[in-house]
DNA sequence: CCCGCAATAT
DNA sequence: TATATTGCGG
């Protein structure tokens, strides 16, 4: 197992892969011999695979070794591919070794790369399969930089998750924690998770002058850019995004995501109830930076509608509050409609229970993903679902 | 200005 | 279809 060839342990160890492994791409192109280079290719893709193997057991901790080793033992299988191909039947070139070397060289990617790793064993048509990965990633590099859209569009097709295309790519992308986590922002006051100046690491949110103005006189108003999945972090000029957002004239969707519904519940609570709250009031005690009136607003639209719906089916009252992610959070009325108002609205004491998952743990750190009332807390955006529609929709 | 409901967009 | 945004009246 420990075994690699000197040369893979050499060159692939103390530095970045992309670069050694074009290095050694290139060494092995300038060997005659096909049999040769095709040794050589198989002994470092042996030893990639090996160690792949090993991380796998890992790979929520060391996402991007993952990635990278998948990566690198893609293009040498390619490269293998070509070698012996060219070998049969003179055609392709090396621009494969370079376009590898692109890809590596932006492992921030993991998005579009993630393709590739599912079915990176697969004996399938390597050249095939990685024409299209090359494919995919360049287009993503496009329309990203591109549109600045955010692929909202794609997302939403995909997925149906609309807002939150940043979360969705999410699942394997390994960089942004700070938006991965939360999908919101908190002000400075309790946060584990410190938003990045200048940057907006809120969800992907852009107002309209309409809601500065209007909801949200004093925020503090962070710039707030869109952050979108990979793109975002890449390093796509912000202008662009406010540009198109302001064009496009519409607001990008809020997500909200478990914790930030957490946030409201929370609040809610304190308010004495989700009758009783009023927007404003709630957005104040979330304390959210990038909230706005108008989104606080609307949540709270739906999250009324839905604990009307609930048919307060006798329910315990214990049913701890939410349980998001897998969980399905319980809306009850009883707990949070009026009813809990009397109990003991505490406006007084801001702090919320609940604590943010600062576990960045998910994607780079270790150990982090102490899955509690998080659940699977994977970040995506709450989902109602859970609880509303209930078996047996007899109504309408 | 703020709130809540309804229409509308994605 | 579900959920977020926008419009509008109170």
């Amino acid at each position: 197992m420990g075994l690699v060839h000197p040369e893979l342990s050499l060159d692939f160890r103390p530095t970045f892969i992309p670069k050694t492994i074009t290095n050694f791409l290139k060494e092995v192109s300038l060997i005659g011999n096909v049999s040769d280079k095709a040794s050589k290719l198989d002994a470092i893709l042996k030893g990639l695979e090996e160690e792949m193997k090993k991380i796998d057991a890992f790979k929520r901790e060391l996402p991007l070794c993952m990635l990278l080793l998948n990566d690198a033992v893609v293009a040498l299988k390619e490269e293998s591919m070509q070698c012996i191909a060219r070998n049969v039947d003179p055609v392709l070139e090396e621009f494969i070794p370079l376009k590898n070397k692109k890809e590596n060289v932006q492992s921030e990617e993991e998005g579009s790369l993630i393709t590739t790793k599912k079915e990176q064993d697969s004996n399938k048509n390597c050249s095939n399969y990685k024409d299209k990965k090359n494919w995919m990633s360049s287009v993503q590099l496009w329309n990203t930089d591109d549109d600045g859209y955010c692929s909202t569009d794609h997302n939403l097709d995909t997925k149906g998750n609309y807002g939150d295309s940043c979360q969705d790519r999410g699942g394997t992308r390994a960089f942004m924690p700070f938006k991965a986590n939360l999908g919101f922002a908190v002000r400075k006051e309790e946060e584990k998770v410190i938003p990045i100046p200048g940057l907006s690491f809120l969800a992907p949110g852009i107002k309209n002058p309409r809601d500065e103005s209007g909801s949200t006189g004093s925020r503090t108003s962070c710039s707030r850019a869109i952050s979108c999945s990979e793109t975002n972090a890449r390093s796509v000029p912000l202008a662009m995004f406010s540009d198109q957002q302001q064009q496009t004239g519409r607001k990008q969707r809020r997500c909200w995501s478990p914790e930030l519904h957490r946030r409201f519940v929370n609040a809610l609570q304190q308010l004495g109830g989700s009758q009783v709250a009023t927007p404003k009031q709630i957005r104040e005690l979330m304390q959210v930076d990038g909230l706005t009136n108008d989104e606080v607003k609307s949540h709270l639209q739906k999250y009324r509608l839905h604990t009307r719906k609930l048919p307060v089916t006798t329910t315990p009252a214990n049913q701890s509050a939410f349980v998001l992610g897998s969980g399905h959070a319980c809306m009850s009325r009883d707990q949070y409609g009026e009813s809990s108002k009397g109990s003991s609205p505490q406006s007084g004491s801001p702090q919320c229970p609940l604590q943010l998952a600062t576990n960045t743990g998910g994607t780079s750190t270790t150990g982090g993903d102490s899955m509690e009332d998080d659940g699977d807390a994977k970040s995506e955006c709450y989902s109602w679902k859970s609880h509303s529609q209930k078996p047996g929709k007899t109504d309408v």
